[in-house]
DNA sequence: AATCTTTCCTGCCGGC
DNA sequence: TGCCGGCAGGAAAGAT
């Protein structure tokens, strides 16, 4: 599934591919995403150049000068760049045929992606304006994060997956995160100190940027922009892992859930 | 049939 | 009383 590090792949990926191309045209098969696909766009778009691909979070940002393409590949979607005449295949939503002889596809089964049109400062659209910092940045550091979590009663992990708090830690990084910062999924988020806030802080900027490095999780259906799937998984020490050894003591990883979703740790490493 | 995935939205609760 | 933020739960589609 798309975590940020899934996102951060897909973006390096397309970028050498897009940056400085003209779009020929647009083409929406099914615009019934999260949000209809605004059906002006192949009027909006015929003709532009793209100048950048950006991200934010983990939603990519298309660059096309008058304005921006913002795309969010939802828990299924995939974006790849094939030759022009390509015959499209079920939940082909969405392609930009460029000036290149490529084009790039969106692919999207479960359809809780994105792809919607903002000019002006993109930063100021309500999807992207209250979100938290990027994790990977400076201003992601133990003092924010323990001032962000004062007070708070609710689980660690739920906080830490709180696009508020911090962009772009999804189910399968918090869980990685907090086995490798010693922290229990459980513990209420105003009870860390912050020495343990600079830990977790490490520890989720060590685990996404060694995710990214590797091409991203290949849990279920991801794929990167050749179609190949990253490797992340192999490395993981307790996603998914319930009633295995802990790699680190041996103790079996128990599962519970949160919040509807699942997670995993060692009640013996993580307190 | 239940589960899994992301994230926005609704509505309840308690505090002031 | 009414507003606010925190928080829980629900919703969307499809594969397995």
């Amino acid at each position: 599934m798309p975590e940020l590090p899934e996102v951060e792949t897909t973006r390096r990926g397309l970028a050498a591919h897009l940056t400085g191309q003209t779009i020929a045209d647009v083409v929406i098969r099914n615009a019934s995403l999260r949000w209809p696909i605004p059906k002006n766009l192949p009027k909006l778009l015929r003709g532009q150049t793209i100048v950048a691909l950006k991200r934010r979070a983990k939603y990519l940002l298309m660059d096309c000068g008058s304005g921006t393409l913002i795309l969010h590949l939802g828990m299924s979607g995939s974006l790849r760049i094939l030759p022009a005449g390509t015959p499209a295949e079920k939940h082909d939503h969405f392609d930009l045929v460029l000036g290149n002889g490529l084009l790039m596809r969106l692919r999207d089964p479960r359809r809780f992606g994105a792809v919607l049109w903002h000019s002006g400062d993109v930063h100021t659209h309500p999807l992207l304006a209250a979100l938290g910092p990027e994790p990977l940045e400076e201003n992601f550091d133990a003092r924010y994060l323990h001032q962000a979590m004062r007070g708070r009663s609710i689980a660690i992990k739920q906080c830490i997956m709180d696009n508020h708090v911090v962009v772009g830690v999804g189910n399968i990084y918090a869980n990685e995160a907090l086995f490798r910062a010693g922290i229990k999924p459980q513990l209420a988020a105003g009870k860390l100190s912050l020495p343990r806030c600079a830990r977790l802080v490490a520890e989720i900027r060590a685990t996404l940027a060694e995710a990214i490095k590797l091409g991203g999780s290949s849990l279920r259906d991801f794929v990167n922009t050749s179609g190949q799937p990253g490797y992340f998984q192999q490395h993981y020490w307790v996603y998914g892992r319930d009633g295995e050894a802990c790699r680190k003591c041996g103790t079996p990883i128990k599962q519970i859930k949160q919040g509807q979703r699942s997670s995993f740790y060692c009640g013996n490493c993580q307190k």
